[in-house]
DNA sequence: CCTCCGTTAACCACTTCGGTTAATGTCAGC
DNA sequence: GCTGACATTAACCGAAGTGGTTAACGGAGG
């Protein structure tokens, strides 16, 4: 990683990033194009090479870019600073449609990249990663007040099932050519009130 | 499409379908590779050749196939002969296990199929499909009855959670290597298990 | 022994791979 | 106008991979 690369115009460094991103996430490491991504970026290959010394470096900047990118905008909306379970998923909601109108394939570079079986990559990756996926889930556990939440089935349960959901939205969206985060945001919010109506404790005093 | 192929054993078609599946699903149309598919099927190139007679042939064979197994799993299990939600799930989930087991990347395949940007497929695909997931809503939207679900979300809503949800589940499972089809069985049935109880109707006589 | 036929190693011309080299274009300072 | 430093790239490298073909091998049946 050439600290040069620094020193572009952001919007010049956002364009690279994105190209980078979009190919990574499209492809498998390995398939995926260094060409294509220069390309894509709008710069020579030998230009692509001088910012970063290699493939791998690239990908891995690219990885640690994403887990900054998601640390920041949680903290920028306050993501967990609430203990309702819906708010914080609207505040979540908000915090991702931002990045992907910046960074429109960073969540899905980041899906695939977790699972990316080029042992090079896979054990980077590994060494990086503390298993965020568990520690996000006890975090919210711990926060939340389950009191307004109705009773007869776990909260495990509910947080599964709309992680599953969200995931699911999201992939159908990116397969489907991932334009218009507006009608993402929508359709999200939307079944956020879903959940909402579906999930809260009726009977309070 | 060569009828010799047919006249294989069983199990070594099933081999060969499995490994074209397998590499048409985890990679682009134009990025798989007939030499890895006939490497993962264990038989030479010229004879995978010999079989199908070009890469795009092989292509839609395999839609094909996944279209009349589908078809035929949701007979043979009896997903729409029943009125109850839950009970049409629970059928669907076993038709698609039975499928999984058989055919490991066949589901993977056909979504991906289905938003394949290289125009030759694209324009295939698009021929032979009429829309079938919005057919499928149909079918079901007249076939559930609705007095044994809660009446303060629409159906609608209720259909497309678990959709997305189910998605998201399988998406995760192929992710993540997709071994033991148990484990995401039991997973599956223990969601439509909440599903059951968060969405039924609670206050019946 | 021969003929058939399933099967494949080897090959085709061509593209793409990650990465490098040598040469350009650009622009500030003199 | 000239120079030197830096940004940028076209062209190239050998290696590998592309879809697809060809010619030959191997073994079973007559």
């Amino acid at each position: 990683m050439n600290e040069k690369f620094y020193r572009l115009p952001q919007e010049k460094q956002l364009l690279i990033i994105n190209a980078a991103y979009k190919v990574f996430a499209r492809n498998s490491y390995k398939k995926a194009g260094t060409s294509e991504i220069a390309a894509e970026g709008g710069i020579s290959k030998a230009l692509l090479f001088h910012y970063f010394h290699n493939k791998l470096a690239l990908y891995l900047f690219l990885w640690d870019k994403a887990q900054d990118l998601t640390k920041e905008a949680k903290e920028q909306y306050k993501v967990y600073e609430t203990n309702d379970f819906f708010e914080m998923l609207r505040r979540g909601l908000s915090a991702k449609c931002m990045l992907m109108r910046k960074y429109p394939y960073m969540s899905l570079f980041t899906m695939n990249a977790y699972y990316e079986n080029e042992p090079e990559i896979h054990e980077a990756i590994g060494k990086k990663v503390k298993s965020g996926a568990d520690d996000a889930y006890q975090t919210i556990a711990e926060k939340i007040n389950r009191d307004s939440l109705r009773g007869d089935v776990t909260f495990e349960s509910i947080y599964s099932e709309v992680l599953f959901a969200s995931e699911g939205m999201m992939n159908q969206w990116y397969r489907a050519g991932n334009r218009d985060i507006d009608t993402f945001e929508t359709q999200y919010r939307r079944m956020i009130e879903h959940w909402e109506q579906v999930y809260n404790r009726k009977d309070q005093p």
